[in-house]
DNA sequence: CTGAAAGCGCTAACAA
DNA sequence: TTGTTAGCGCTTTCAG
């Protein structure tokens, strides 16, 4: 299949040794770079190389060095904005690195995950950036055994000794909800995602302290958590949590949704309730979605730089390839409050 | 790294053989499932595997037999949910069927787009799925031509006979466009993605067309091509081009936007202007984000079935996997007219 | 500085 | 049905 020549055959590292007249370890030697080759002979090399359109199979490579220059990624959830921008930041750090990246997409079934980190194993990635399920999976404690580069991303992966890359959720949404009890609200409600994900976790400790300081009180029954469902996923989750929370005997003035993957539904259980965005209820959201200003009102939200944990879950991964074995490191980015119509 | 034991050494076939007391070739007959082999000897080597824990190192698999089983996907975008949903059904018939996504985002720089593809082809991916950028890269038809199996979702490859995934995005847009002009609009513009991609052509040539059965004449000063803009990307770009649109001097009563990257853009550009939708302006948006219904007023779309595109894709190309010889196909799936409130 | 040769883990051809 | 053997393309000793 590959770097096919007209009549068929492979053209590997024998063809170019015979064409530029050297032996295949010299032509090994040249590509590699990190030997010293007569000045000549790696210019008959490279002409070779180029005539014959060369390059080397990976396959053969991995077999010999035993790894090879592929990380795995593995989310959640493809179609969630967030991931794919942590899959883009860390594309392109891994990219320029000459890494490939391979997707595992599983769709928070951990089945699913099991099999791709397995197949990871497997396939003797360099490296693995995750944001891993609810449970975690102990294949991730034997891939750490076994050696293989590991960082965690946005989720923290509990009892895990792990490089990790997080965001300051915790103050972000405490900042966020001190905000909406400064404007006076008495009664603000909590949208949550189920607690089994440190970041929900996180999120919902931050709403909790937001109370601490000020005089009113967090009542437990104002954070209500959604359920993921097989049919409509997290949107008919955001929805029905929402339409609960609406339906209280004394229904708050201010929500906070704790996961962007929940706003829309949410959203939309307020529209067709007839309350109006903020007068009736103020809210205020996670993650900067692009679609975020364009709502009506448009919406104010606890931004994630996502680009920049993908970059710099990768930057700790080539750390990690490169000295494996240096001490783990949290790096914590700091989320920003974007204040928009939808909170008053 | 893979499949290490305590001592640190890798589990390979010829350890399970040994602890199951017999030949490589033996447990490779096993696990590949394909030849007949003594029961009992069958339960000693599915023991022995389980016990040590052994998975195949697919990097030998893949120097013997030549090929590999991972499949390159070929995306300009990966931050657009429109091609993360086709990934997403794609995804789900290739791990399904063994392969592993490999991740090709070239965030529409041809460059970048090359250079995967040389990759891939070194790698030799088992095959590959593509929407292509709009300079088609010679790359894909020396690929072709060198045997590999390539399928293009999306965007039509000019120039090049492989299988294709594609939608009529002509009739689609037609009808929605005839819809605005059957609502009585006179002056109905369009805000186009540049004219560089087929599926940009086709929603325009479906724009132009829906006038013709009709009394009205289109007016090709009111469909504006939108630019790619390096900061801000295609939201720019759409702003931009509806700010022109909006400052025609005869402004049309509805517009088509041919994008969904261009929407946000085109709606704030709308917004900041003060005019009302759809009274003000009727709007028409392609592709059916999940936002779209959470606008105010909920956006009417064109809606393309994103994960029934990758999912018919990945069956195209294990078809032609499976058969390398058979004649090309195109599958052109439909879109459905979403109306919503944004037309009034 | 260069070439010959061994061998990574696996499968397929061949022999038993 | 099973085992033995060769070799996929590459890198890396080890001699020269």
């Amino acid at each position: 299949m590959s770097a096919v020549q007209g009549n068929g055959k492979q053209v590997g590292i024998k063809a170019v040794a015979k064409l530029a007249g050297t032996s295949p370890a010299t032509v090994s030697r040249v590509l590699g770079g990190n030997a010293t080759v007569r000045p000549d002979l790696v210019a008959r090399v490279m002409d070779a190389v180029k005539q014959l359109n060369y390059a080397p199979n990976p396959a053969g490579r991995n077999l010999r060095v035993g790894g090879s220059r592929t990380v795995g990624m593995v989310v959640p959830d493809i179609e969630n904005q967030f991931y794919t921008s942590v899959l883009n930041g860390a594309d392109e750090v891994l990219a320029d690195a000459g890494y490939t990246l391979i997707l595992a997409h599983y769709g928070e079934n951990p089945e699913r995950e099991r099999m791709h980190l397995a197949r990871l194993r497997a396939e003797n990635a360099a490296g693995v950036i995750f944001a891993p399920s609810r449970k975690l999976s102990d294949e991730y404690s034997r891939m750490r055994e076994a050696g293989m580069p590991l960082v965690a991303v946005s989720r923290r992966p509990h009892g895990l000794d792990v490089d990790q890359v997080t965001v300051a959720e915790r103050k972000g949404t405490r900042e966020a909800v001190r905000y909406l009890l400064q404007l006076g609200h008495k009664r603000v409600g909590m949208v949550s995602a189920s607690l089994d994900t440190s970041t929900a976790r996180e999120r919902k400790a931050g709403f909790v302290e937001a109370f601490s300081s000020d005089g009113a009180a967090c009542r437990p029954e104002l954070v209500i958590c959604a359920q993921f469902h097989s049919v409509g996923g997290y949107h008919t989750g955001g929805y029905q949590a929402m339409q609960r929370m609406l339906a209280l005997p004394e229904r708050p003035t201010a929500v906070f949704v704790g996961s962007n993957n929940l706003t829309l539904g949410a959203l939309q259980a307020i529209h067709e309730s007839g309350i109006e965005i903020p007068s009736g209820i103020a809210v205020v959201g996670f993650d900067d979605m692009p679609w975020a200003a364009s709502l009506r009102p448009a919406l104010s939200v606890v931004a994630q730089p996502g680009r920049e944990m993908g970059a710099a879950a990768a930057r700790l991964l080539l750390r990690r390839i490169a000295s494996p074995e240096c001490a783990t490191r949290e790096e914590v980015l700091d989320t920003r409050f974007v204040v928009r119509e939808s909170c008053g």
